[in-house]
DNA sequence: ACTTGGCTTCGAGCGCGCTCCAACGCCTAC
DNA sequence: GTAGGCGTTGGAGCGCGCTCGAAGCCAAGT
């Protein structure tokens, strides 16, 4: 049960060292996303301003990594990408949005509060069936 | 927050009386799926044996509408329909898959608890990024 | 010099779970 | 009898979030 669970909880403690920056190898390895998802993000805005070595190749830094971890964290709750992309162009516009993102998160917050909640529900649904088969089994 | 949860705990006090029927519309209703899902989970094969009535019309029992709700809670759950599929097709089999269709489920249990404790840890990044936000705001 | 392997871009393709449309049938009310 | 509304079918289409393929550049090893 600990798998991806643990892989989520490795993520912060993995950011590049301050100043120095990550291959998109490295990214995918650390934030368990792949580089083809990666170049997806900054495709479509998710992710700008991506600095390039002197080959062209991506060199993600601290704050990259820090910003597809919380991503990350969002998607995983099922915040949509369309308001990821909102998300991040308030974060680009400075601090006049800070109200607006945080109202995003606090919604966003009940949402999953209430995603917590129905996946409690059923789970409740499922033990009962699984008790009405025998009960013998896993607690 | 009770919206979707309170509809759900509906389904549980909606079924047909026994011996009585639903037509689609009344399911649709009663269930929170559409009409035009309800036919699509027909077509796919994860209802069988759904009745008619003299005009062609489907008919549901109250055991169409059990199924059509346990299903919906291993939906929400994040089982895909392959897997529903199947379910189905061992309760077709009759009492011989009592013992499969009981692993698929304590199986199944243990990827929900994940998912609850994923978006659990989730909740908690969120919860302290608003906080770092500035913290004042609802509990 | 040449191979290997990771990186680049752009654009197409895919799997999932619906969702909808068109054309038609049935039944009731006016 | 005819309009409206709900039902039927088969098949096409869609939105989402990736995922992959092709063609080519770059760096390091043999």
């Amino acid at each position: 049960m600990e798998d991806a669970l643990d892989r989520l909880r490795r993520q912060d403690t993995a950011p590049p060292g301050p100043g120095s920056t990550l291959s998109i190898a490295e990214m995918a390895e650390r934030t368990g996303v792949t580089a083809h998802t990666l170049r997806y993000y900054e495709r479509i805005g998710l992710l700008d301003g991506v600095a390039r070595d002197a080959s062209g190749y991506r060199a993600y830094s601290a704050g990259d990594y820090g910003r597809v971890v919380f991503l990350t964290r969002l998607r995983m709750t099922g915040m949509p990408i369309r308001e990821l992309l909102r998300y991040v162009e308030l974060l680009g516009a400075g601090d006049a949005t800070v109200d607006a993102r945080l109202a995003m998160l606090v919604n966003h917050r009940e949402s999953v509060r209430a995603q917590l909640a129905e996946l409690q529900f059923a789970l409740d649904t499922i033990d009962f069936k699984i008790a009405s088969y025998g009960g013998r089994c896993t607690p």
